[in-house]
DNA sequence: TATTGTTATACTCTATAACTATA
DNA sequence: TATAGTTATAGAGTATAACAATA
């Protein structure tokens, strides 16, 4: 197979034996173990896209929350985003200052930030969905639509009894 | 549907409406992220589940490796953990110390150290991998099993041109 | 008294640089 | 000169505690 390789004095095929050992194997070859690795690969492959466009992917989840719910106070966006209220702060910090979100003092509840998108803010989302959407259309390449539709219905019941965020208000 | 959810003045159902609404976004709703929430989360309980055996999951996925791979140096397994080699001195440590992995010198390479699992380090293993493999089962409760199959598949199609850790040495 | 948002601080995790020993 | 492993240190990321404003 490999014309490079040079023979060992074993009977077998060591490459394709290890490559079976390994995608065998209880853990390194388990649908949990592949989620994982699948998960952090496209994560780091959006966080390269939205990096192009001066974002992160926390700040595209900023804006995509924001954009769906309407009053969203910074509070539930931390609930939603699984992150600490303290780290929430800097990401409306820092969408704040480049005008893409705004704070909005809830006038039935002083306490309370709503946040909303700006005309720049929905701009920017509308490019960063482009982007990211582009980057799962490669990294989806090797499924058919049908399996693709089939892949994000499986996830879809998986998660649904652990998808708090996805949730209405 | 809801019997307990008192009926608001709209006219459509706000509840529905906005889980609707967050799962159709174009990011919140995507293959993309579902995946990379599914990781998450199974990379979480797998994590709790070797707390409770007193191992981390790295160091679940540092048995798994050296177990898998006869001779297997700490670059190399660097390499397919996809950590710096200055993390893998630690994780190595660690078990070491507790007897499940032992350094060998490479008698070919002084400088290597081949690692290979003690007879705890088996048990152990075992144990590990039995406390990981229940997780996993009821992690994809919601799938058959013909569906985890073809969950595994695609996830193997879509990893296959990213999967170098799982390559032969 | 409790909650939202904020700041300052401490902690954890990771990467960088420099070193030893082998090649 | 280059590489495997190690150590010490600096940096990034995160969480904790304490505070002001509001309920």
């Amino acid at each position: 197979m490999s014309p490079e390789r040079p023979r060992t004095n074993t009977s077998v095929d060591p490459v394709g034996d290890r490559l079976v050992a390994l995608a065998d194997d209880a853990v390194l070859g388990s649908t949990g173990y592949l989620l994982l690795k699948a998960g952090i690969h496209v994560g780091n492959e959006i966080e390269q896209a939205m990096r192009e466009l001066g974002l992160s992917m926390r700040d595209l989840l900023v804006l995509s929350f924001v954009a769906c719910l309407e009053g969203l106070s910074q509070q539930e966006l931390s609930d939603r985003l699984a992150l600490d209220p303290t780290l929430v702060v800097g990401l409306v910090d820092g969408l704040e200052e480049r005008d893409l979100v705004r704070r909005a003092k809830d006038p039935d509840d002083r306490r309370r930030n709503m946040l909303v998108l700006t005309p720049a803010g929905e701009r920017v989302r509308t490019d960063a969905i482009e982007a990211a959407t582009a980057v799962q259309e490669e990294y989806l390449a090797p499924l058919t639509n049908e399996q693709r539709t089939v892949l994000r219905s499986m996830l879809f019941d998986v998660m649904a009894p652990r998808l708090p965020w996805l949730r209405p208000a």
